[in-house]
Order: structure tokens, then sequence, then C-alpha cells
DNA sequence: ACAACAATAGTACGAACGTACTATTATTTT
DNA sequence: AAAATAATAGTACGTTCGTACTATTGTTGT
């Protein structure tokens, strides 16, 4: 990129070359995990010496945690973004679920970077571990809102309970994600969404025509 | 451990050794990941000298593998082995369950192992990956097995999808697994048996009485 | 265009890694 | 008890790691 194209952006070099870095970074850590994003392998994949690289982050973890940033910014970017030309509610909830199973083959990534942060990170205090809990919370907040929306709309039934729901939501996912990056499985993406449909199904409202059984007769 | 007392469990002392070595291993890698299962890190643990420990292995990966093999054995000795003694169907499926969200707990360990095996190793192509897709297999097939036998019993509907139903269950235990292990959740395991219920409930045929409605009245 | 500054590269360091190779103990077999 | 063998320890090597520190190049504002 040149000096012109770059000023269009409002970018600095530095900025530039950092998001080149991550999403190198981002890339890789999708694929080998956040802790094989060593400042030398990632120098090698950008080109880039170890400490003209290095000068942009200050530390290893500081690192991580910008790609695992990077990682939600883009997520967010390709799923709730999106979802929220929806009307809020179940439509709305629909159009999440869906971006989610195919949001990484849309950031051309290999696994899932949270997903991955997740399992490397959960038991391993620090600042990196921190930051996957705040980003972790702050989507499952926003899984449950949905949720309250769709039961405030009338489409989920009033007694819905819509922590338990996000729990088996992102059960679905997680099963995906390992179907699809373990076993190759290419009916993965078909499973979730039929697993999707299941859950929705089971929480919506029963509305009109409501029956009453007068008699019952048995055969 | 005396030389009499191995004795009597035919066992040598090498074996011995290796056991305890792989004791400490499994709950190494249950916590802090199967990259992290250093033979220095391994070493300082058992009070060995590295080359000591070594010896046991031949090379890293072999140590891993070693390890996981391990943790699969301990998983079966607390799960699938104590549901074999429910008769086959319903009640020993739910005895599995059952057995999923508490196995960590009762081996003392601080994550799943195979679970954690998983997301590292799932784009990491060698002779460790393979060993976790066939154990993952293997336990992939037990459990569909185990749901078609339900299904035989005629406890789940015919149109029952063992496999789809082993896709959720697993995603069950995924979150359940996340939601105590990121966050601390002291409802995690509550929410896995409510949602392991719910997916059953779901699949259980229904059985008599069967209702025949003979006249739909409207409110 | 030139000074001021930002960005990148170069070099060096101690630590930890996996794994040879050899030496020394334990254990087992005869 | 001695010989044979298994198990463990010691030492050393080349790599790679993260991160200082300094030098050089590129960019930007005046």
């Amino acid at each position: 990129m040149n000096a012109i194209a770059r000023k269009a952006l409002n970018l600095t070099k530095g900025e530039e070359t950092r998001a080149l870095i991550l999403k190198a970074a981002l890339q890789h850590a999708s694929t080998h995990g956040f802790d094989a994003l060593t400042i030398g392998s990632l120098a090698e994949k950008t080109g880039m010496s170890k400490s003209g690289l290095f000068a942009h982050f200050g530390s290893k973890e500081e690192l991580q945690i910008a790609t695992l940033d990077e990682g939600v910014r883009r997520f967010n970017q390709v799923t709730t973004l999106p979802a929220l030309s929806f009307p809020r509610g179940l439509k709305r909830l629909m159009a999440m679920c869906e971006n989610w199973v195919t949001w990484t083959t849309q950031c051309d990534l290999a696994g899932c970077p949270m997903m991955t942060a997740v399992t490397e990170f959960d038991d391993k205090p620090g600042p990196v571990r921190d930051a996957v809990v705040e980003h972790m919370q702050r989507m499952q907040d926003s899984l449950v809102k949905s949720i309250q929306m769709t039961i405030d709309t009338g489409e989920f039934a009033a007694d819905t309970d819509p922590e338990q729901m996000a729990f088996e939501l992102f059960g679905v996912l997680a099963s995906c994600y390992r179907a699809r990056n373990l076993f190759h499985d290419e009916k993965a993406n078909t499973r979730a969404r039929k697993a999707f449909e299941r859950l929705i199904a089971s929480a919506m409202a029963i509305s009109e025509p409501k029956i009453v059984r007068r008699r019952q007769h048995s055969t």
C-alpha cells in the first residue's frame, strides 16, 4: 500500500503493518493455537525481522491479546453485525445461528480462534485468560439478550430459560467445529443447523389455534 | 512401592515408574495442555532427571500419545465401564451422560484431556493427531451404538437419528466443560443435565395411551 | 530539504526445549 | 553372590524461545 492510499484510510504506516501482522497472526492462531503464535514464526510469515515485529506489541502476551481482539472484531463483523439487519426476535437469532456456522469459512480461517483460546487459556491465569473470559462473557450476554428479545416478541415461550438456551446453542457450535476440524465431516454444518432448528422449535410458543381436547378416546 | 508389592501386581520397576509418570502427565496435560507437556517440567514434577524420564518414551510425541491413551483408559474406567452395569438402552445411556459430567472431578483432573487434545491437534498433522482422531472416533461409535440400542429397545422413537443425537450430546458436554473451566460456573453441571434430559425426552417414543383427537374445538 | 520522529532491522542474551550419548546405579536372573 | 540386564542420572549439543539494547532506515511535519 502506498502513502496516498494509506492516508485515505487515515492509517499511519505502523497501523497498517500492525493490521497486516494481526491478519497473519489470526490465521496462524486459528490453525496452530495461540501458544504457537511465536514472534519468530510470525516474523517469517510476514517477512519482517523478529525485533521489527516485536516492537509493535512489546510482549508475546500483548500479541496474543491483540490477535484475540482482532478475532472477536472479525467475528462480530461477519456474524453479529449482519444479523442486526434482521428484525429483533426470532429472525435475528436465526440469522446469528446461521452466521456462526459459516463465519470461519467466510473469514478464511481454519478453526474458530475464540474456541481455541478458550480451551488453551481456561486454566492458565494471566492477562490473556482475563481477555478471553471478558470476550466470551460479552458474547454470551449478547446471545442471552437476543434470546430474551425473542421471548419478548412472543415468539419463544415465556418460560424459556435464556441462559440455558445459550448454553445449549454454544454446545451445538462447539460440536460443529469439532466435527469439521477433527473429522472433516462434511455433514457438520447440516447437523449444526438441524440442532439449532430443534432447539429453537422446542422453545417456540405454541400459538393459535389453541386446541382443546374435549374427549379422549383410546384406540 | 517396594519390590514385593510390585511383584504382587506383576509390575516391573519400569512399568511402575511409567505409570507414575503418566499419572502426573495426565494431570499436567489436563490443566496446561499437551503442548505444555515438556520433558523438563514433567521431570521436575516427578522428581526424576530429564534423561531418566525421557528414556521411558523415546520422544515427546510418544509421551503425548501415552498420556492421551492413559486419559482414555481412565475415562472408560469411570464412565463406560460402570454404565455397563445398567441394562442396555435408556438406563445405560443416561448413566453414561451422568458419568460424563462428573468424570474429571472423579479422576481429580482439571479439564477433560481429550477435549483439550482435540482442539490442540485438530489442525496439527502427525501421529498424535492420528491417535486423537482414532480415540474420538471410537468413543463416538460407542455412543452411537448406545443410542441405537435405546432405539432397539423401543425407548427411543424409531426415526431417531443416532449420529445426530451423538453430535448434540457431545455439544452439551463441550458447553459444560467450558462453563466450568472458563467461567467457573457452578450451574454448569445442572445445565448439562437439563440439556441431556431435554435431548433424551425429545427422542423418546410416545407410548400408550395413544390419544386420538376426534374433534377439535377452537376457543 | 531538513529536522524530528516513527518504524524496522541487527545483534546479543540467558533460558528452556528435545534428544543424543555415556556413566552409574537398581533390579533381576542365573 | 555374581553376572546380566533394566532403570535412572549426568552431560552436552544445536535450536528456538522471548526480550533487551543499539543501529539504521523510512515517513512526516515544517
